[in-house]
DNA sequence: TTACAATATCTGTTTTTCCAGATATAGTTT
DNA sequence: AAACTATATCTGGAAAAACAGATATTGTAA
């Protein structure tokens, strides 16, 4: 575990949008559509966070057919691993997140039942 | 908490310099020379950085005549808990934070002496 | 094979962040 | 008060990150 590895991984959290996009895939696999959706944000907006998440390791790729399915990835090192218990466990007193959780949830949910 | 306290408070950790330096006030107070002389740093850096943690409440000042002594603030909600802790229990698996951390320790200690 | 839909990437621009070196401020000592 | 010391801030510039809108790519369906 380097240092430059350790700041990307507060890096990935230290912008609102990545932020959002990682609290609502704490709930499941999540498609681009179902992010901007939930967010309320355009397309090539998420894309390009999503691919910055990729490309550190943070998130992990399904393609099926014409959807890109995307989900959080195991925590690759202790420092990850506390980060994201702590989205789990604080987040839910930021209202914004509170709220893009429970609408992640629904799409989710709607999702399973769909299968 | 809204959001942009959230984010602001992962962008503290964001930055390798940032990071440095509030590892190392995790053993206590130290002043700015101490600071350099630990992370061997030019001094500008050091002071533009603490400004920074300063600004966004990480931080807490004490002056003593010419000197400035740094430490950390009381977490101010559960983000910043649970981050702090995070600090202290997985920074040691980093190399030069584990160094880091050393040297701030016989730093205070010697402090302790000299009183 | 044409049209469409979902997603990714490119473009040009603006904003933010970081830096080294220079200068300013404000206590201390002589 | 002059010289010195510790720290803070300013300057100008470089690099990185962000954005909206346009375009490209790649499956799917007609």
């Amino acid at each position: 575990m380097n240092i430059s590895e350790t700041t990307l991984t507060f890096k990935a959290f230290s912008d609102e949008t990545r932020m959002r996009i990682l609290n609502i895939l704490t709930v499941g696999e999540l498609c681009v559509c179902d992010i901007m959706s939930i967010l309320n944000l355009p397309q090539s907006k998420i894309s390009r966070h999503l691919a910055y998440l990729r490309k550190c390791g943070f998130v992990k790729v399904r393609k099926n057919g014409l959807w890109v399915h995307y989900s959080l990835k195991k925590p690759r090192n202790k420092i990850q691993e506390s980060i994201l218990s702590c989205v789990k466990n604080c987040f839910n007193t930021v209202p914004i997140l509170k709220r893009d959780l429970n609408k992640a949830k629904e799409a989710v949910k709607s999702k399973a039942c769909s299968v």
